[in-house]
RNA sequence: GGGCGAUUAGCUCAGUGGCUAGAGCGCUUCCUUCACACGGAAGAGGCCGCAGGUUCAAGUCCUGCAUCGCCCA
């Protein structure tokens, strides 16, 4: 066995054996299924650390479930991602001097299709790099058949539940992607502007109004202005009309309590086409609504004299008109929120568009709404949250949820399903099977368009838990895995994704199950923070600063980066990541690998050593059953907390005991007994280690299972072929041996001391020393003795009951609560140090007393305390004393 | 404007009302010993952001404030 882990010898072989040894498609068994859908990643990326993370996470899940026996499904896919692989292929034509238009929709398709066919296999070679052990027989893909079967189902429903519409909206339109966005994808971003307030005649001649607008540009779409109701400066203005310069149009002067008195001059004006709450206001005032700028961003017919030109150049030109006009009353700077494409980051315009809505709110059946349901479920409980305070995040978002604008002006996509008709009016929808309906549902004729626009890429995703398994039609697998059991996906896609499949989930479900507890998508939403860079910046290819997770696992290895992913923040939170970080992972993987060489060395040859049974504890010395006791308390805390889903705490209790308690200390005492000829301990060493292997195998899978194949070539007992289908270990509290770990521990705290002397003292490190040991408890201490004398290098070492019988001239004192360590060190000490370091621990002593006897006298404490606690404190307030007591013994026997 | 999160050792972070608040990295001293120097041993280092409150008990719950960050409008 190598001196060291190489994880690049390993990692390869173990994934290939577990994938050709079938262990990640569900066993058969009848146990309640444990199922994860893989978030789909979009078929543009390159594996980064957000996916590491991802992956890590859901793989503890499923190993862990995997290991409990339960079928376990981790279902994996990919997303079309519309609008970044549309753009991605029209850049490519247009390096070759072409539009999509000049090629046209089929060869457009073709070209997407290359890309396409060529990215897709490359994505999950690199999620397997990660260990994932998800369940590649099931894979799918948003445009496979199924998958799109599914779309143009669950769009039909909706549809002909007058749940879907297209409309003349307000829209979010992109000028940079051409294209319609839903409000999710416009991103607000505070940006310094200007406040240009202009005052327009009134049509009877009589004075002036005075607006004030961040958008000038907008000013040829105005057909109103509104005040608020309360404010005297405008009151007798209020039904006049005001002549717009330049265009000459007349706008009506409305009251309206959503006008903010305070804000520019206290008129508004009203811009229903280019701006939502102008909209709003338009309507209940019914203002006209004109749309000044065309799709491109240019200004259209309707701008009059700016006609053709770009809406940047012609916010200068009006800006400058009405100046010249004298119209311009004064320009502040003004810092405004402007809303900004989240893909391309082109500044989003709202216009009127005519465009495919669904109607989330509308009452379809018996008081159920599409959000109302949504709502529902996670009230009642019937999904969970984790952490639970993006709960109320949810709640939120639904409750002001407004219809969903679902059509994009995009070739790469679901095309909607929708046929119009040259002849009438018609406008036909077929049912899912119909890929392509021959006549129209109007008039009978065969002149039919398909609809040009596809969907959003979000609504074929969010039937992603359904449409996976086999919606719409009720498969085996939709039987048995639906509703999954975990949603884990990152914070900031809770409203684009997780909320719409809970939306979408319910109610395509409907018509397969009768309640609503078998409808949800999933029980539980787990939701993972961002990595962030070493300074806490949000990593990103154009910033440069994106830490590469390949990059990493070939340096450090796969469960390195999994292991400091986990254990390097809560659930939820933000964590930073850079190279040396991923170090203490490494370090760990090889600590495991060099205990486990030393079990390996020891056990061979050293012919069969039978498995542990609690029976066999009686007989078992105290470091053993401190152990096992440990041990056990370990298994019932991760299970605990990986209910919890604090991955974490889990993770980093693992830590804590195999390389504190079993590495540095266990270990270290069973050293001594082979030595010495016993064995032993040999069988528990192999247990305890292989129990520790199981338990952190989901955490790092590859080392662990390297380890426990190795292991377990030398024990060569019965069982599973692979760890990653061992039994996950499981709590039995017949281990549990408080006064085994009250004296190991006892043992411990001595050997510390004794070392803290020799440290203190400058001791050469290699010298064996006399020492004391002065217990009430001897034999406890006894028990251990030997180990003392190896591992704080004491010979020999004296144990007595009664202080008198230790040494007082020169001497080194550690007072512990259950001993007091004496070490004669002559010529070495200096009496006045040790005084100070008496006193000062006399200090703290009675400082921590004083606390204790604080709370101890305290009756409210005594009345209203658990009796567990009081005892506890009781019992640390006796300690306390007794330590008190020997300092003041050693003190006074220092002399003065 | 509304909401959420963070603020704990030099740095990065854990800490799910009850042990004298922990870890990793870094730092100091010592150790090439027989699993491991990717190691071992010993240590230094804390107004748990500030101010109130609830509680027998607060780093943890509540309120307010400050600073930083995120989401929504």
């Amino acid at each position: 066995m190598p001196k060291a882990y190489e994880p690049a010898a390993v990692e390869g072989r173990l994934y290939k054996m577990w994938e050709d040894g079938g262990y990640f498609a569900p066993t058969d068994g009848d146990g309640e299924p444990f199922t994860i859908i893989m978030p789909p990643p979009n078929l543009t990326g390159e594996l980064h650390v957000g996916h590491a993370l991802m992956d890590t996470v859901e793989d503890i899940l499923i190993r862990w479930n995997r290991m409990r026996g339960r079928p376990t499904l981790w279902l994996p896919g990919i997303d079309h991602a519309a609008i970044a692989v549309h753009t991605l292929v029209e850049r490519t034509l247009a390096e070759e001097g072409l539009t999509r238009y000049d090629i046209g929709r089929e060869k457009f398709l073709e070209r997407v299709w290359e890309f396409v066919n060529a990215s897709r296999s490359r994505i999950f070679d690199q999620h397997k790099r990660l260990g994932a052990s998800a369940d590649w027989s099931r894979e799918r893909f948003t445009m496979d058949e199924g998958p799109a079967k599914a779309v143009r189902t669950v769009f039909y429903n909706l549809y002909e539940k007058g749940l879907i519409y297209r409309g003349e909206r307000l829209i979010n339109w992109c000028p940079g992607c051409q294209t319609a966005i839903s409000d999710l994808e416009v991103k607000h971003r505070d940006e310094q502007g200007s406040l240009w307030h202009f005052s327009y005649p009134l049509a009877d001649g009589d004075g002036t109004i005075t607006i004030a607008t961040t958008r000038p540009e907008t000013i040829v779409a105005d057909t109103g202005i509104a005040v608020n109701p309360a404010d005297e400066r405008y009151r007798a203005l209020v039904g006049k009309r005001a002549i717009l310069p330049i265009i000459e149009r007349e706008l009506l002067i409305v009251a309206d309590d959503a006008i903010d008195q305070s804000f520019g001059s206290g008129a508004l004006k009203v811009t229903p086409g280019h701006d939502p709450i102008d909209f709003e206001i338009g309507q209940r005032h019914k203002l006209p609504v004109i749309n000044a700028i065309e799709k491109d961003g240019t200004m259209s017919e309707d701008a009059g004299p700016y006609a053709g030109m770009d809406r940047f150049e012609c916010r200068e030109a009006i800006v400058r008109d009405l100046e010249e006009r004298g119209r311009l009353v004064k320009i502040e700077p003004h810092t405004h929120s402007v809303g900004h494409c989240e893909r391309c980051d082109t500044i989003v315009e709202p216009l009127i568009s005519l465009q495919w809505f669904m109607a989330v709110n509308k009452e379809y059946s018996d008081g159920k709404s599409i959000a109302g349901e949504a709502l529902r479920v996670v009230n009642e409980g019937l999904i969970q949250f984790a952490p639970q305070r993006f709960t109320r995040d949810y709640l939120n978002w639904m409750e002001n949820i407004r219809d969903w604008c679902i059509s994009r002006q995009l070739w790469w996509g679901h095309r909607i399903p929708v046929w119009y008709c040259d002849d009438c009016d018609e406008t036909t929808a077929p049912p899912p099977d119909i890929e392509e309906p021959e006549a129209c549902a109007g008039c009978g004729g065969g002149n039919l368009r398909q609809e040009e626009d596809t969907l959003d890429t979000w609504f074929s995703s969010a039937l992603w838990p359904c449409s996976t398994l086999g919606w719409p039609d009720n498969t085996d697998d939709l039987k048995r895995f639906y509703p999954t059991t975990v949603m884990e996906t990152g914070y900031e896609i809770i409203f684009f994704w997780v909320a719409r499949m809970i939306m979408m989930g319910l109610f395509c479900m409907e018509e397969l199950r009768d309640q609503v507890e078998d409808r949800i998508p999933f029980k539980f939403v787990y939701l993972h923070g961002m990595v962030r860079d070493d300074k806490g910046a949000k990593m990103s290819k154009t910033k440069g600063n994106v830490v590469d997770p390949l990059g990493l696992i070939e340096k450090y290895g796969t469960d390195a980066l999994r292991f400091n992913l986990i254990t390097g923040g809560a659930t939820g939170q933000d964590q930073r990541l850079w190279e040396e970080k991923v170090e203490a992972g490494r370090n760990f993987a090889n600590k495991l690998w060099n205990a486990s060489r030393f079990v390996i060395m020891q056990l061979a040859g050293a012919g069969e050593i039978g498995t542990l049974s609690v029976s066999d504890r009686e007989s078992m010395p105290a470091e053993d059953r401190w152990v096992l006791s440990k041990l056990d308390r370990l298994v019932g805390e991760v299970d605990q907390m990986l209910n919890d889903f604090q991955l974490n705490e889990a993770g980093r209790r693992c830590y804590d005991f195999l390389w504190g308690d079993y590495c540095d200390w266990y270990l270290e005492m069973a050293k001594i007994r082979l030595r010495a000829g016993d064995k032993t301990a040999l069988p528990v060493l192999a247990h305890v280690l292989e129990t520790g292997l199981r338990l952190l195998h989901p955490f790092m899978p590859f080392v662990t299972e390297e380890l426990w194949q190795r292991l377990r070539g030398e024990t060569q007992e019965e069982g599973p072929a692979a760890l990653i289908v061992a039994e996950f270990p499981k709590s039995d509290p017949a281990w549990r041996d408080e006064a085994a770990e009250r004296d190991v521990d006892g043992m411990i705290e001595i050997v510390r001391a004794i070392r803290n002397i020799r440290s203190e003292r400058k001791v050469e490190a290699a010298k064996f020393i006399e020492a004391f040991v002065v217990a009430n408890d001897e034999s406890g201490v006894a028990a251990g003795a030997a180990y003392i004398e190896v591992l704080a290098r004491v010979r020999p070492l004296k144990i007595v009951t009664n202080a008198v019988d230790a040494p007082r001239e020169g001497v080194a004192t550690a007072v512990l609560s259950h001993a007091v360590v004496v070490v004669p060190l002559a010529g070495l000490l200096d009496a006045g140090e040790e005084r100070d370091r008496l006193g000062k621990e006399i200090e703290e002593t009675e400082a921590y007393l004083k606390r204790l006897d604080g709370k101890l006298s305290n009756e409210q404490f005594r009345a209203k305390a658990p009796a567990d606690v009081v005892a506890a404190e009781q019992g640390r307030r006796d300690e306390a004393q007794s330590k008190l007591d020997g300092l003041q013994r050693a003190l006074g026997e220092l002399g003065s």
